[in-house]
DNA sequence: TAAAAAAAAGTGTGGGCACACATTTTTTTT
DNA sequence: AAAAAAAATGTGTGCCCACACTTTTTTTTA
């Protein structure tokens, strides 16, 4: 079944047929119904590879996420999830022009917005660092009706087309569910966190979450709280956290609600693990080299491979076929453990060895 | 860069490129050198959507796997799978026919194959239950040289193209990994087994798996067995389970290496409960209520969804693109609870929602 | 060396659709 | 009622490649 099939049912022209399925008006009500009617009945679908060779218009999309490096790799993941879209819907006539930023650099943050909209972008996928400056950012967008997508941070209050991104709230209340489930009743639990993080919307929604579990289930949990001023000053994190758990003999769980976990787990003395169970968050090198270590009990994963992956895929589908993605795609909120992490980044490892061979 | 462009370049015709391209021979061995020399240099890449397109061989993959009906869902979710695939393909000339068979009926698995003979395939899924009868059937295949890869059930020895499913001694490993987590040194942990499942390789394995994980971590577990006969009789069972925990009240875990694991944790009485940890396997609808109504605590799930949309995928990369793919591809070995189970399996739920609208 | 056979290279059509442009039909204007 | 404008419909080319068929070139045979 072709369209040219349709059209000499309908006893009209391959143009209205084709203006028909793609709306393009211009056509007597009288014969929309009538096409429209036997595509339904003949359960017509457009051939979608046919569809593409002959589809001249080029799109573009603009990406926009953090920086990554050796002592943080967390934004390599997503970013590769984002080239392996790329490599795929390019042969639909899409360009993906990828730009960063820097975590800790807000002007940075909105000069690399302003790069990018010099490409003139069809569509964009951002991760929206900086509450107050993605405000005035997306303002402007908005006026021009370019579409975003969120991704891994989720803003509220936006035009956003779509979030695509892990549901922290349920993150945080599985860990704490972990937790209760080794520690049995009461436990005590050391939250470590990192001052920078104290406004991330991320990481409070978790912890929001951690503590909503222990409500739900009226559990007794005691959860001392350390804050780490900089990460930068091991020794003195070091000291701060061993001091509390030192003090504290009872506890025998460390939340980190940040990727940092790695970084934490390492400083903990050896006379003070006394069997810890620790969780965190984020497949990164470092944490999965603690998990091996068995200084990380748990890892929460967030699939942000996949996160990068679906946000591109998603745009493409809207600019290419006008289809609206669902407002919120969750991603998985997977539990990682010594024992399975090899194979939880399966279609992120095939494609670093595919990309990075190049 | 086009075909026509490297033509150019080569001062040869497209039909010549062509022949490069797609190694059909006769082309001289100099003009051969320089179209590769240029293919190469301009890093060209046969435009897949246009090749699609003009491809007109038709293929017919046709897959064996068992039914399923309500009191075992399990093989609606790789069936499922397959169907995803299949209406992915199908714009690529691919038929792919479903065979199914009764898993306690091998006179019905033998006659199921023989009416797929007799669609003449260009490839085979089959999910190779009833080890002696396979023998005979592939020895069959491989002298027609009918590729075939085995999806979800891995047996050994055989030319299969490829095994798409959960490697079961590590997943075993891994439900120990967190029963021993959960329940402390020298746990004591009941193993619930069915009789059928006696020569089961999957099972067997994951419960090697388990047992390997003790005495790779030097760890005395207590492991008590009980042999379900049949699993009609559910007050046998229940009788047998709860005279079990009832004379070893230091039972805390219960270990349960197949799907049936929703059916044993409703049959525990409420008075041996006592915080008992239930592990088992595959997120049917039955296991997800009692994970649900805090029966079972952990679910390792093999995305059984995901193996029979890889399988199709697989195979029909190797009949169009002659890509073979890996002899082991491996599942993850997602850990379910209660807490996260609403998204592991949004892709499976996102295709149900489509296939039964229709 | 000419004819025959084999190898190598070239040509052209079709696959289903998108979209610009051309033509026909209907409606509005004067 | 004719002319002009607007709406509706039709036509044809190009997207890039696969593959069958044709033509040219090279090699073999007698």
């Amino acid at each position: 079944m072709t369209i040219s099939d349709i059209a000499k049912l309908a006893k009209v022209s391959t143009g209205t047929v084709d203006r028909v399925i793609h709306n393009r008006g211009g056509v007597s009500e009288k014969r929309e119904k009538i096409i429209n009617d036997i595509i339904k009945k003949n359960n017509f679908k457009i051939n979608s590879v046919a569809s593409a060779l002959a589809k001249t218009k080029e799109y573009k999309i603009a990406t926009l996420m953090p920086t990554y490096d050796d002592s943080d790799m967390f934004w390599e993941s997503p970013f590769l999830g984002v080239k392996k879209a790329s490599s795929e819907i390019k042969v639909f006539g899409f360009n993906v022009i990828n730009h960063t930023y820097s975590q800790t650099d807000y002007k940075n943050y909105l000069d690399s917005f302003e790069n990018l909209l010099k490409d003139k972008p069809n569509g964009i996928i951002i991760v929206p660092a900086f509450n107050n400056q993605t405000k005035n950012i997306l303002k402007r967008l908005d006026k021009t009706k370019i579409p975003y997508i969120f991704l891994n941070i989720n803003l509220k209050g936006f035009n956003n087309l779509s979030f695509v991104g892990q549901d922290s709230f349920k993150s945080g209340y599985l860990a704490a569910k972990l937790l209760h489930t080794c520690l049995g009743e009461n436990p005590q639990i050391l939250t470590v966190r990192i001052a920078s993080h104290l406004k991330n919307e991320t990481i409070l929604d978790r912890i929001k979450g951690f503590d909503g579990y222990f409500l739900d289930e009226q559990v007794e949990c005691t959860s001392i709280n350390v804050i780490i001023k900089s990460i930068k000053n091991k020794d003195s994190i070091s000291d701060k956290i061993n001091y509390t758990l030192k003090s504290n003999s009872k506890i025998k769980g460390i939340f980190v609600p940040s990727g940092r976990v790695g970084l934490i787990s390492k400083l903990v003395n050896k006379n003070n693990q006394r069997n810890l169970k620790v969780i965190g968050y984020d497949t990164t090198p470092k944490n999965i080299e603690c998990l091996k270590n068995n200084k990380i009990t748990f890892i929460i994963s967030q699939k942000s491979f996949n996160q990068g992956y679906e946000s591109i895929i998603h745009m493409s589908e809207f600019l290419l076929r006008n289809i609206s993605p669902k407002k919120n795609i969750f991603s998985p909120i997977e539990i990682v453990t010594k024992e399975n992490f090899e194979f939880v980044n399966i279609y992120k490892q095939e494609f670093e060895e595919f990309y990075y061979s190049k």
